[in-house]
DNA sequence: CTGTTAGCGCATTCAG
DNA sequence: CTGAATGCGCTAACAG
């Protein structure tokens, strides 16, 4: 059984009250030798406070949760929980992450979430699990949330949004503008079977269609490096081989690279391939990887909204940024 | 303010007893009309059972806590990860993760788990952060616990170990059998800079030990892509320069192959290159990347340990596996 | 079949 | 400076 802090009041010979006072370093005076009973005790005792309790209690639980699509996710998660993490640690927070990879998960986060897991979120899921209702509906609870998404109809917490259909149209206009014609579009499951395109693949086809006479080739195999090789091998190897692949991830850029390679193809001579998300594995790849994303991998202006949200005193008006999302043309286009 | 079963109650005409017993599907008679009220007002106040209050009363949480090193780690934890949440669903309980990167992170986890986040723990922690002290303090709180760790001393807790000396020791071996006598290590900076030679330095010098003729060469590098493709440039670009890199990371190894090909030098020819995990990468690099690590990712055996100790009247033992690690040779040595 | 009651462990009044 | 009392929201035992 896990001591409690009637426990340690009793081996100190003290009340539960000076035991909570003195522990929480709360700015109630305590004489110094009854407060040093009180942490000899505590510590004999290996007291750690409930956390349940102690939330029910003060209906906050210092905590904040990040949600994301898959553990192992994309390069810029890390960077991300890194970010969320730091300002979490400055400010007392402790994080816990939730990953919601499908529909299922995806409402028994929201559970959890309503629960009172947290005293706040920070959602960044890809795909279509996490649907616009379900986070709007959390979000009208009154849970501080930020979400990053491009979705629109999100009522009631910050959202982060990216350029990603502007600057990926950019990306397969530059493909386009140095004279290729057939540019394959590589994309995640999830966005190549949506009904209606969006995101990438919209930025694809918004190029194409300003110059009608592209012929479109659109395919899945993005979602892991072994995927996009089996893809891009296929590609390439047909007699009527794309001039320039578009794929909607770095991971699966580079691997694009190696199938052209394998193939005795050249990059970008052959077939030119650009990316997205600027990693920086795109720096040492051979040619260099062209890509489209944030040139710096920094959240701490997505961070500092979550953050703002939960010490604010009264809810703050629902705030929207833009991020900052550039083509960079290297080597490989 | 979120509503309450008691808020429930009252707009369903019945008392909290009977929402508790509706909502959370005992096995108490309920008349259908009456639990058809209670559920209708549940649905129109929104009403989600705080989980501070239910967790502090029935003294579980109905969660199970992921301890892993960073977001975005290695590729197993993400098998790991898929492997717990499968089972997790399965028995009813969620899953949140703790991401520990630090010392300080290492003690507020530590404290998290302590304040009972969770009914038990899973614990894949690589560095030295979380110390054995640390573990073992907290397995004596009662908490169930599997820690896949090849420490020893580990007290308390079901432990999950990996004969990774052997494995790498076995690889350096072969490169040596191969004729090679200059075989770098390339590792993580925390696996270099320990006092003592643990995990894959030491089946690095283990083997090289047994041909006392073969120089040793030792580098950090293998904590990133990038840092990785640096150290092995330098590495492979001196003059005496080393005929075999044996790096501690799947990852790593795939760099060490880039920075040899664009320094000119043909691997295995030059070069041989041989990494751990034994990721699927590996088998679309070029050439296919020798390894050690599991044949198959697969960790129901562990996360069944876990359940099992969650669902046991008594503790149970503590009990120990140890998985299987293999060398797999493919065309990078 | 349903309501009343007594805590779970803690933080916070209010008395002293 | 310290202690006793109250209740956060919920479940489980016990009455009815």
């Amino acid at each position: 059984m896990r001591p409690t802090a009637r426990q340690v009041a009793e081996l100190a010979g003290v009340s539960v009250a000076t035991v909570s006072y003195v522990l929480s370093g709360r700015d109630r005076p305590v004489a110094p030798e009854t407060r040093q009973r009180v942490l000899d005790a505590a510590r004999q005792l290996g007291y750690t406070p409930n956390q349940a309790a102690r939330s029910l209690r003060k209906r906050r639980t210092q905590r904040v949760c990040l949600v994301l699509s898959t553990v192992g996710g994309v390069p810029s998660d890390a960077r991300l929980a890194m970010d969320l993490h730091e300002m979490a640690d400055a400010r007392g927070y402790s994080v816990v992450t939730l990953s919601v990879d499908s529909a299922a998960r995806a409402q028994a986060a929201v559970e959890v979430l309503r629960g009172g897991i947290a005293d706040g979120a920070l959602i960044r899921v890809t795909g279509d699990h996490l649907e616009r209702d379900l986070l709007s509906g959390l979000a009208a609870t009154g849970l501080p949330m930020v979400v990053m998404s491009n979705e629109s109809g999100l009522e009631g917490c910050d959202v982060v949004r990216t350029p990603e259909v502007e600057a990926c149209a950019e990306a397969v206009g530059h493909l386009l503008d140095t004279g290729r014609r057939r540019i394959a579009f590589m994309g995640q499951r999830y966005e190549v079977y949506r009904e209606q395109p969006e995101g990438r693949l919209l930025g694809y086809l918004q190029a194409m269609d300003r110059h009608g006479s592209a012929e479109r080739i659109i395919t899945g195999g993005a979602d892991d490096r072994v995927a996009a090789y089996q893809t891009a091998t296929e590609l390439l190897g047909s007699p009527d081989r794309p001039d320039a692949i578009f794929a909607a991830s770095d991971r699966a850029a580079i691997s694009a690279i190696w199938a052209a390679r394998d193939l005795g193809l050249s990059v970008p001579g052959d077939v030119a391939v650009v990316g997205v998300g600027n990693i920086d594995e795109g720096l040492i790849s051979n040619p260099q990887l062209s890509t489209v994303g944030p040139l710096r991998h920094d959240y701490t202006d997505v961070v500092r909204l979550l953050f703002d949200r939960l010490q604010a005193e009264e809810p703050p008006p629902a705030r929207e940024i833009v991020r900052s999302w550039t083509f960079v043309r290297r080597g490989s286009s």
